[in-house]
DNA sequence: CTGTTAGCGCATTCAA
DNA sequence: TTGAATGCGCTAACAG
């Protein structure tokens, strides 16, 4: 691979000047400038990233932050869009996107550790349980970073409006005469902010219109996951008072919910009205199409791309807490009773 | 951050001989050894990796490229899986995952030259077109490189056994009395591989068991999308002479095709049998649970990654096309006819 | 406007 | 068994 070197002795200037030419320094003359540019382009040349880390610091590199073990992954219906669309975003501000690994390798058991040997310039946590100690890691050391789908004092944070979604969905339910609303969490105990505060946001809803909330009406869906919306909804059909409708923490939480209500010979939205919360591309392709509460992913990647590279210019860390609004989208799963 | 000199002073020994201790070199006592392990780990030293690559030419990083244009973004509910499994067996050879990214920074614009400035030891492709130039361009580079879902004579390549998954996927159509056999394909003209592979092994299918393909029952589903999927199937119900199945390209297509023909008030599989492929998480959530064709996106990540990673040490790149066994799953939307 | 010099943090000779 | 010297490719301070 050519280096500055080869240019400047291509062109007969110094490495020097090449190097001024490539990072537009003003004090280069326009002769010498468009000789060394057309060198540069004719022989294809890329500077070199380490190297250039090493003088200035910078690696122009997000690190991201998963947590698979709590089924945020990659592969993630959801947070897959949001990513994307963050990624979108810090691209606009030229920063490419490195994964946080925790290899034998390196030796290191944590995301913190990666980071630090690979001197990205910010870090992206994707949803993270409250409390984690990974997290708290990552906010309390150097590193700008930005969380998603979580709130918090000491970090800069962007999540969207649970407490209008979980209002939004309970309301809707009942306009449609629906009383008997259960709800479908998101589980993780009460480490996931998301999960807790829907379920609180769900209980408050219920109270200010004056509906209680009978033993068993909210149901552990464990991951958000399909399986756990599934097996939420089988306890909640065994209850001798079962609800008429059910809000769900989570898209494919209500498709699980769904699924076993099918599987039990039932249907909906004749037997249950189902909302779900995310609008995951597929609500709107699976029979019935999906009632939800949509999350804006577009505007969470990007909101918190903007937060993380103001981070980054400003150096210093911010604590802000972005709240993203949401919105009820009506389909065909929930219908008016009575 | 600490340098190896930082540790140098603090445990008096020379940069070098703590350099040593860190890539495990015999040469060095036990006594040494350990006073220098102690101090690393007290301090927490971490080595700085661009510093590294500047002597050691490795960055234990792998570039990935996502052709988004064509909807194979991070986001894709199937590819999503395949990459994910990627990074897990990469992560254990001590590789790390970056996104090729295309920024006004750098004035790139090819994936290619962002991983020449960025020196990945490595590349992988996920779904490209047939001739793609950025792909032909990464092939002809000397960086190792493997492809997932395409076979090319002149690269490492990864792909389903997409002959095997169609036959299998007629053949249950036709036992189950089937006759009139459709086809949506994935789209993208003729440029996508998996799409005109699965077109033609469809019409062999049907060759083969006497059956023929009459006018129109091959339709365009476009991006491998929902939407393509639903308005292939809205032309499909407007033949007159209609198909009593069809075999769709992908789950996302099949499961357009099905709102399509619930959108128009019939049913899967009373009145339609859809078969899809991939098996993407959903496709058991969903009513009528998908019936498709599986393939095995765990071992193709994984495929992937060995080759790769083979390659790299080897110092040179291979043409392997490693084929993925793929499998049948019976569920609800196919059924027995006549 | 151009070039010389030094240094970023590490791994690797090669002496000692 | 240890360490001094050198180079990886680049940018930045400074001098000319």
């Amino acid at each position: 691979m050519l280096t500055i070197y080869d240019i400047a002795k291509i062109t007969g200037f110094s490495p020097t000047t090449v190097s001024k030419v490539i990072n537009n320094y003003p004090d280069v003359s326009d002769k010498t400038r468009n000789k060394i540019k057309k060198a540069l382009v004719e022989s294809g040349f890329k500077p070199n990233a380490q190297a250039q880390f090493l003088s200035t610091k910078k690696t122009w590199t997000i690190g991201v932050v998963y947590y698979e073990g709590v089924g945020i992954g990659l592969a993630h219906p959801f947070f897959s869009y949001v990513i994307q669309a963050f990624k979108h975003r810090v691209e606009e501000y030229g920063y490419s996107l490195l994964f946080g690994s925790k290899t034998d390798r390196l030796k290191n058991s944590t995301f913190l550790e990666y980071f630090k040997y690979s001197r990205v310039d910010g870090i992206v946590i994707i949803s993270t349980e409250e409390g984690n100690k990974e997290t708290e890691e990552i906010i309390n050391s150097d590193f700008p970073c930005v969380i998603i789908d979580i709130r918090n004092n000491n970090a800069a944070t962007v999540s969207s409006d649970n407490e209008k979604g979980c209002k939004l969905a309970i309301d809707y339910l009942y306009e449609l005469g629906h009383r008997k609303i259960a709800h479908i969490s998101g589980g993780f105990g009460d480490r996931n902010w998301s999960s807790t505060t829907r379920i609180k946001c769900y209980k408050e809803a219920m109270n200010n219109l004056g509906l209680n909330v009978p033993n068993g009406y909210i149901a552990d869906g464990v991951n958000f996951d399909y399986s756990g919306g599934y097996s939420a909804m089988k306890k909640l059909l065994k209850l001798k008072d079962r609800p008429t409708a059910v809000f769900a923490a989570g898209d494919k939480l209500a498709l699980g919910a769904i699924a076993a209500i099918r599987d039990e010979g039932m249907n909906v939205p004749d037997d249950f009205s189902v909302i779900g919360f995310d609008d995951i591309e597929l609500a709107r392709y699976v029979t019935p199409g999906l009632t939800t509460i949509r999350q804006n992913s577009t505007e969470l990647g990007r909101s918190a791309a903007d937060i993380l590279v103001e981070q980054i210019n400003q150096k210093k860390k911010l604590t802000v807490n972005n709240v993203i609004p949401v919105e009820l989208v009506k389909r065909d799963s929930c219908r008016k009773i009575n």
